[in-house]
DNA sequence: TAAGTGATGCAT
DNA sequence: TGCATCACTTAA
């Protein structure tokens, strides 16, 4: 389907939000699977904009660069709530991160969305964060949030639900687009000073739209 | 490569 | 209280 085509098709997008259950597992498993899936913003207009998820990191209940490794807090506490759900947090003064959570009530582990191809809606997508190259609307975990302007408020959003402005739905396709953009590639998380090792991210090395190539070597 | 931004968490 | 750190982005 070329652009204009799902430009069309946007208008009449009927979404299907993945389940509940689909995060009931741990992180680690919830992260590769959801390579692929669409994550979908409502626009003003009343139409999704958004694209399939390339970029992936688990965060676990028992690792060290979990949010929620510690204790439930204010800011980490829909990390701890039911599968399903939104934990957006703020980062460096100026951020904002989206992740979906995992794993039972009471059980903190979530898997951030690091990139997405801008599948559709992307003309709404581009007021909110203008660039010249497609390359750098959604290419990086804050960056997707400007691109879909997820802030603070959807914190603890039901992305399972199409009440919500936020979900993540099933594409219908997901078999045939892991293929077309595959490999998947497991990696090292970006950005940790603690639990660096642990193979925790998950990307299609063939989409445009990972934020950065796994480091080969590093000094 | 480094600055900027403000919330968080741990040490005082 | 203070201060280092932080799941990042941008401009250079």
């Amino acid at each position: 389907m070329s652009r204009s085509q799902l430009s069309t098709f946007n208008s009449q997008l009927r979404p299907t939000p993945l389940s509940a259950s689909f995060y009931e597992p741990s992180a680690e498993f919830v992260a590769p699977k959801l390579l692929g899936h669409f994550l979908l913003r409502r626009a003003p207009d009343g139409a999704w904009a958004g694209g399939a998820i390339v970029e992936s990191e688990a965060y676990l209940a028992n690792d060290p660069a979990c949010h929620g490794f510690r204790r439930e807090t204010a800011r980490n506490r829909s990390m701890y709530g039911p599968p399903g759900r939104a934990y957006v947090y703020f980062i460096y003064g100026n951020y904002f991160c989206f992740n979906a959570v995992c794993a039972g009530k009471g059980v903190a582990e979530a898997v951030l969305v690091r990139a997405i191809e801008p599948t559709f809606g992307e003309e709404w997508m581009r007021k909110n964060r203008p660039v010249t190259k497609e390359r750098e609307l959604t290419s990086g975990p804050s960056k997707l949030c400007l691109a879909l302007h997820i802030e603070r408020e959807f914190d603890g959003a039901d992305i399972c639900s199409l009440k919500s402005d936020l979900i993540i739905a099933g594409n219908p396709d997901v078999k045939r687009f892991v293929r077309a953009r595959g490999p998947v590639v497991t990696a090292t998380r970006v950005g940790l000073s603690v639990a660096e090792h642990m193979p925790l991210r998950f990307y299609l090395d063939g989409s445009e739209f990972v934020s950065r190539r796994q480091r080969t070597f590093s000094r």
